[in-house]
DNA sequence: GTACAATATGACCGACCGGTCACATCGACC
DNA sequence: GGTCGATGTGACCGGTCGGTCATATTGTAC
């Protein structure tokens, strides 16, 4: 983690080293990224650097904190239709925030794909229970939920499910992205956001569609029923 | 591509100038993996290596070629259910190929993964119909011919389904690998294949309900009709 | 054998890498 | 002013990188 100087720094400094971070993690995996362009681009010595984190894992790790945090606002900025969201309302909201999050920052969010990449633990199981439960549980939970109160069907393999959401989760944003084309500016600048764009809600209820057909225990919800 | 000298080679070693090559590209991605790691282990001369290839990239194609041929092998090798396959049988086989893939060929499948990742093209508009398509277009065109034979829901977005599907094709693979376990070896080593797996089948099963219930026009597939 | 083209080799080049460290600068207190 | 700890700095280190090239080796035709 960063050292004690680095947190004592002027905010505009550390924001400026941070940009610069960001800048070069979104433009390279790990591996491949280079502290010396860092502090190029951020206009501080190398030395310096070293005084603020022990190597280039410890600022990434850093950067990768500020992505989390910076994920879970936007989460929250967004309208929160109900109190107590069912399955298929949370779904579309961690989905909304990965494509509003995709718009906003894509240089985070490309930080982000990168490390999903290196994350070599797709599932863990439960000491406790022996149960197997994929990524970091949420979507696990809330299909285990979904299936005590009859909105998933009991037939469903939950944890596959939920890495399936997972997937799904992790890689629409940036195809949505890219079909709703010259909206994303007017997004981006925050002078929209993307729960009040029409063709941004027509596709997520297309794709919300589908996952409820397909997951929900009851098939009432389908918009056609074979009529021709 | 390969220059001629390369194509000359005996075949022992150009297969041991592809192993280590794909060990490489397998551990590291393309921007930091190193042609001397790669002439180290293949045990060439690094003079050589740039008679066989222009750089790094180039080999990197090569191999990706190789994958690609690898690929369509293992796709055929999986028995043929029927002749002409509906909808979903077709998902069910692109997905049973990925899996057998990953077992087979771990480094191969890493190779692919890295590659995802820099492909910045996730669909493409057609210059004569004007329409979108999401990848390499095989899920675009099955889907399509899904709803004409009646077997996709009409309100079904063609191209983001698609693109969801791909998403599900690239990435379940090495979750149905881990959820196996210990019975990847056998089908590693061609003693079993994953088609005659029994847990294999039936996440498949699974897997498949749930995007056959999704996508589907005919609701009749599904497993409960929301019977208690 | 000779001749000649194709192929193989690894020392070498300049560039960049992560990391170090002696030294310069700053800022707070007396 | 002086002192002293905290912070800033960039030249420098040993390594590795991609890429080159003069030279050595091999294969073939005569």
């Amino acid at each position: 983690m960063p050292t004690e100087t680095y947190h004592n720094l002027p905010e505009e400094k550390r924001l400026q080293i941070e940009k610069a971070a960001i800048a070069e993690f979104a433009a390279n995996p790990l591996q491949s990224a280079s502290i010396n362009a860092i502090v190029s681009e951020a206009g501080i010595a190398k030395g310096s650097f070293y005084q603020y984190f022990e190597n280039i894992d410890d600022l990434h790790r850093h950067i990768l904190s500020i992505i989390y945090k910076k994920k879970i606002e936007v989460i929250n900025s967004l309208p929160l239709d109900s109190a107590s969201l069912d399955t298929f309302r949370y779904l579309r909201r961690v989905s909304q925030a990965a494509v509003e999050f995709q718009i906003r920052f894509p240089d985070l969010a490309s930080i982000e794909r990168f490390q999903r990449l290196n994350a070599n633990h797709l599932s863990s199981v439960d000491p406790e229970t022996g149960e197997r439960v994929s990524g970091d549980g949420r979507f696990h939970a809330f299909l285990t939920q979904g299936i005590l109160h009859d909105d998933i069907a009991t037939w469903v393999d939950v944890d596959m499910a939920a890495f399936m959401l997972e997937l799904i989760e992790g890689g629409i944003a940036p195809y949505l992205v890219e079909r709703i084309g010259d909206k994303a500016p007017a997004i981006a600048s925050g002078r929209l956001s993307s729960v009040y764009d029409r063709t941004t809600q027509d596709l997520f209820d297309n794709l919300m569609d589908i996952l409820e057909a397909g997951l929900a225990r009851d098939p009432q919800i389908r918009k056609d029923y074979y009529l021709k």
